[in-house]
DNA sequence: TCTTTATTCAAGCGTTCAATTGATTACTAT
DNA sequence: ATAGTAATCAATTGAACGCTTGAATAAAGA
């Protein structure tokens, strides 16, 4: 084969991967599946979009073999192809909080943020290992099925304000979710810190937890 | 800020970098500047593509935050904004490998490929602290002056046949060039064994050494 | 079998994108 | 000043994209 042809080839390919993350909706899509499976229907609900509009987005990414579908009778079930579609979407999101100074500043003017209290991933096991902090994950329940963080309640951010008295006073409680672009944790850790609890957040979530190879519960 | 608002802001901040990592021609532009600055005049001639539209392209790099441009008097200088789009260009590219298994067929129809002789990268140092391997680095000087693997040896493809007699015969000699997907150290190893040397090729170059931060020579 | 449900396909329309061309700006050298 | 060089800008073209709408499948349930 031809160098210029060789060339021409393999970066049409490498664009095409790029293509399919170039478009915003699509890397919601993505960021979702990264939480889990899904369907068609629960993804355009999640993401106010037409269930045609999400399912053409879909074939554009599993053109570019980010995803894989699987067919459960009537319903199709999306997920992301590999591990290491999740790292390649976590270093585009690095990249682009490195390169735009305005994306921490999205970050800061939600009224629910706290910067200081991160708890990085690092402190985390032996914190809950030594039983000195009791750890939340504030997903929505289907999300905690497909995988949790070790020790980790499932206490759904629209389930937490009844279910409070769930939680110890006198140890201090660490609440993830999506990552670092979710706000269910820092909503769930204004909220109890607002009833009395000593409450810190997590720095990321499921999907950078999971993507450094770190122990997982649930699932299958 | 309401929730759906920032969601909307954040996932176009991470689509506008996708979106630029979406065109083959941009991507090959990438892949140039992985290797060292250059000006906008020298990446149009290496891509053959006009300077206008290799402008352009810039531009749109630019706007993402992948490169920057350094004016020198009239000439403008780009290079890559920082180690971390390195990283991002290396992950797409082994997402893209892993998951299109028409990119190793390609590699493999170019009549110079030799698939079973590569050395990895975490052997290469101690063969070349022992001497009992000679490193050649078969890229443009320029590129090798900005900055090369330890104990390299300036070796560009187009001077090596009249340079044959620079290299020892009695041991291996080692080509390596601008990565994975470039064919220099290919034709390299191809014309030395012709001529009767020993000769390897390094798993990936330098940007995939650079990216690893492994020692490195020359720049500045 | 007929309906319902879940998803995909196909057509259409306005928008954005890639590349070309020629003009323009900014600097260098004579 | 004047010519030359390097890069960008502006206007244009046709192609590709994003979203909507409505039809087409394909499986599940009555």
């Amino acid at each position: 084969m031809a160098h210029r042809e060789f060339k021409r080839k393999i970066y049409a390919e490498f664009a095409r991967i790029g293509n399919a993350l170039g478009s915003a909706r699509r890397l919601e899509l993505l960021d979702l599946l990264a939480q889990g499976p899904r369907h068609v229907e629960a993804l355009a609900i999640e993401t106010d979009m037409s269930v045609a509009n999400v399912s053409q987005h879909l074939q554009v990414l599993r053109q570019a073999r980010l995803v894989d579908a699987e067919r459960e009778g009537a319903k199709a079930l999306y997920r992301l192809a590999d591990k290491h579609v999740l790292d390649l979407w976590l270093t585009l999101r690095s990249v682009a909080e490195e390169r735009f100074a305005d994306l921490g500043q999205f970050r800061r003017e939600v009224d629910v943020y706290d910067e200081d209290s991160l708890v990085p991933r690092d402190e985390l096991e032996s914190l809950i290992r030594d039983r000195t902090a009791v750890l939340i994950d504030t997903r929505p329940t289907r999300e905690y099925e497909h995988g949790h963080l070790p020790e980790a309640i499932s206490m759904p951010m629209d389930e937490l304000p009844k279910r409070l008295h769930e939680l110890p006073q006198d140890r201090p409680i660490i609440a993830y979710c999506r990552g670092d672009y979710c706000l269910f944790a820092d909503e769930a850790v204004a909220l109890l810190r607002e009833k009395g609890f000593e409450a810190h957040r997590l720095e990321g979530g499921w999907p950078e937890w999971w993507a450094e190879d770190r122990a997982v519960a649930g699932g299958g």
